[in-house]
DNA sequence: ATATGTAGTGCACAAATGTGCAGAACCCAG
DNA sequence: CTGGGTTCTGCACATTTGTGCACTACATAT
């Protein structure tokens, strides 16, 4: 490989890029097939003389609605991506992109991480790059599902940031929903699984989402709770979820026979955690977030304008009629 | 235009460059259509969401022949790209890049600037960037030939050179061989043309290439001049040219009949301008720039490792021999 | 209500780009 | 010089991208 190539490699590169040429033109221009050129301009690209930034859109988040989340709710922090989207599929990505920019700052030495899981965090993991060998351990906040949907493969989403992260993870293999209080017992006891049970007790940060609708969870989870916990949550009047743990649009906890058989991270122990990130955004969302914001169980929030603005009003209401 | 699209273009951007996928694909993704996306990446890219940097080769230049050039001939500088070109095409390109990129330096504050014409010129007229308002006039060297191919065209070269630096250029309006030594001394007292060749007396720069043959200058040059003149030159052993003025490989200048009918920058004139740069590469015109060195025509020389070495095997033989 | 312009959409088609493969060229060890 | 490896080349073909146009939507002026 002589110097001669990086001359050419750039000087095709500038032909194309810059002056808009086709590789054809090039190629005649250059006395050189348009095959060469191809190659070269992957060469180029390759090795670094191409080099593709992308500038990310210059901070213009709501500060106003972020100010407003953090006074009214004591949150740590938010980030609020401005606009209204209608479709979910967009939100959710420009959500999870968003927090994957903010993820550096928000890791910061922290090494003990919880991670939740749902589409939004796939979409976030889908945006990291970090590779910084972080001296960080990664586990999942809950048990899994027998659900193949790759989002909701908990220990599969651990693995992946850890990779990211150049850090280490522990899996889980234990099930969302014991069959009975007494199999949670035995479960969360097993030595394979208790460590990781433990480690919620002393996080150090964690990442997860809201949910908002049992039907969120998929059919797995739908097929391992009774009639009778069906009715026990449409009777609490659950607005939301955080780490399979329901709440009511007041942020208070259900009180449900399920909660016996969960093998979840719990409320109380999130409220522990010295920084929780919550990411969700959606008309759809807003009771579900309202609630965990009252109820403490995040302490930075990323979202989106309309979803916000909605949730604050909501929350307005709420109070005025209190 | 809402900032919603901002963080549109950005994520659609990063699906397309850092994940690759294809417009349709991000389309199926975000539901939106291929054509949606495709104009979205449009827009990115125009409005600098988007930015494609090219890392010029890491001054890979030969830096001991640079030297030995700088000492061997006085010059004030030298720039050799490595390698060895087969292609003049390909050599051309390559010199005019570079030069290109050093032209921002080379001008520096310079004001009244001289520009040749040439193949080489023309590609590095086709790679300046500089757009700054520089206080510099840019006038051509010699006058004009019939000769329709652009790379001859000098008014607008000048043109374009002076278009680039956001400065100001003269036409000249005179051609490059007067049909008698009477006539020149007509033209080139003519008021709208005086003012211009007035001006190569006091220029701070000239940028020039370096001609090797007559028959370089195309069939218009050649219907210009006569049987004697062929004869006057092949008998003077001329080796090349700058600014059109013949000398021969040892750098004197040929006394031919036809330079009182040139109307072109003389050799003396060009060696008071402080900094002259002469772009010339390929082996063919190794005796024409060993010519202009020994002259001491130009005052920094960009040309090519290739054919730098073979000038400078030539310079030493030469040396020997006398 | 009716023109009238402006912006956005999807489509058929045209152009450009990317790829697997088969053969040529080269290079070195035996 | 010969066989076996690697690299380089061009090509047919498939994929991907770009574009002019006709059509819709919506807003503003008449």
């Amino acid at each position: 490989m002589t110097t001669v190539n990086d001359n050419l490699l750039y000087l095709v590169a500038k032909l194309y890029y810059e002056q808009e040429l086709t590789q054809q033109e090039i190629g005649e221009q250059l006395g050189l097939s348009r095959f060469k050129i191809q190659r070269l301009l992957t060469k180029a690209r390759e090795q670094g003389v191409v080099r593709i930034e992308l500038v990310p859109p210059t901070d213009q988040t709501c500060k106003d609605l972020e100010s407003e989340l953090q006074r009214t709710f004591g949150l740590q922090g938010a980030v609020v991506v401005p606009g209204e989207y209608r479709s979910e599929q967009v939100l959710r990505k420009i959500l999870g992109l968003t927090a994957a920019e903010l993820l550096p700052d928000l890791i910061a030495g922290r090494r003990k991480i919880g991670l939740g899981c749902g589409r939004t965090i796939l979409e976030m993991l889908d945006h990291i790059e970090l590779g910084g060998r972080q001296a960080a351990t990664v586990v999942p906040l809950f048990g899994g599902m027998e659900n193949i949907e790759p989002e909701f493969q908990v220990n599969a989403l651990a693995q992946r940031l850890a990779a990211a992260l150049g850090g280490e993870y522990r899996a889980i293999y234990a099930p969302v929903i014991a069959g009975s209080a007494e199999a949670r017992a035995t479960i969360t006891s097993d030595p394979m699984i208790k460590p990781v049970v433990d480690m919620w007790e002393s996080l150090d940060l964690a990442i997860v989402g809201i949910g908002y609708s049992i039907a969120t969870y998929g059919s797995a989870f739908i097929r391992a709770i009774s009639e009778k916990d069906m009715d026990d949550i449409k009777n609490a009047a659950a607005a939301g979820d955080v780490c399979r743990q329901m709440f009511s649009i007041t942020g208070e906890p259900c009180q449900l026979d399920l909660n016996a058989r969960l093998i979840a991270m719990s409320l109380e122990q999130l409220k522990r955690v010295p920084m929780v990130v919550a990411i969700a955004g959606g008309k759809v969302k807003a009771k579900a977030i309202l609630g965990a914001l009252r109820g403490g169980y995040t302490k930075f929030l990323i979202s989106d304008e309309a979803t916000v603005r909605y949730v604050l009003e909501l929350h307005g209401e709420g109070a005025s009629r209190a």
